[in-house]
DNA sequence: TGTACTGTGTACTAAATAGTACACGATTGT
DNA sequence: ACAATCGTGTACTATTTAGTACACAGTACA
């Protein structure tokens, strides 16, 4: 019941009860089946009953409800097991990567992204 | 048991050893001693009898043994909570950004670390 | 020679994680 | 009216995580 346990649950909620108003299969019981838990679970999850659930679960719930896997991640207090590998792979590296840009403002990585994307590297 | 359970383990073993040839408080004992565990814990972390420990604890054994955290955490399987921290906090932004380059040599990523670090971004 | 310290084996455990199972009363559709 | 579907409350559970506690035999050294 911590403050990211019901920013995740109500993002859900809302997504999946917008997703419902032009599809009724869209409801708690429906979607639950879906991606394989129970109903009662994604309930309490979406009240914010329950802590946000595994990785591989809230994955299937960003593809069931057409959300970036990563965004629904880090609300729920993760990130993808991709992303910790890569940095596993060198830690030092990415580490000092990381603490560098974790202060400058978005457009400033953007402009990073798109240099490494664009760029002959 | 798994592959970098034993990998770890021989890391600190290593290393902690090293340090006993110049310097015999860094027995098992007396290293548990000081980062606060019991000794037959770390005897069996260092010999992958157990998986590593968490990831306060794997901070604590790398200050005591002068290492690189990220280096301790990596080989434990873990990422740095205040660098989980750093992707949660723009999901989308890091994410493109590690997986652009997670297939890159390491020269290209430390060029980049170092224009971030260097350049007026 | 004995005492102080060493590493390690065995046995146990508290807390967190990630859910399931099922019944219930309310609502909806025909 | 009635069958299907809905969301949710209660109760329970298996597995993982992250260790502790203590005894015991071997070694160092004074």
């Amino acid at each position: 019941m911590s403050d990211d346990t019901r920013t995740f649950g109500d993002y859900v909620r809302g997504h999946r009860e917008a997703l419902r108003e032009t599809d009724r299969t869209y409801s708690v019981r429906q979607v639950a089946g879906r991606i394989g838990i129970e109903p009662s679970y994604l309930s309490k999850v979406e009240r914010g009953h329950v802590p946000p659930p595994s990785e591989a679960t809230v994955v299937r719930l960003a593809e069931a409800l057409g959300e970036d896997p990563d965004v629904l991640l880090a609300l729920a207090g993760k990130v993808s097991s991709d992303l910790k590998d890569a940095i596993r792979r060198r830690p030092q590296l990415f580490g000092e990567l990381i603490r560098e840009l974790r202060d400058l403002p978005d457009h400033a990585v953007l402009k990073l992204v798109r240099e490494v994307r664009d760029g002959d590297w």
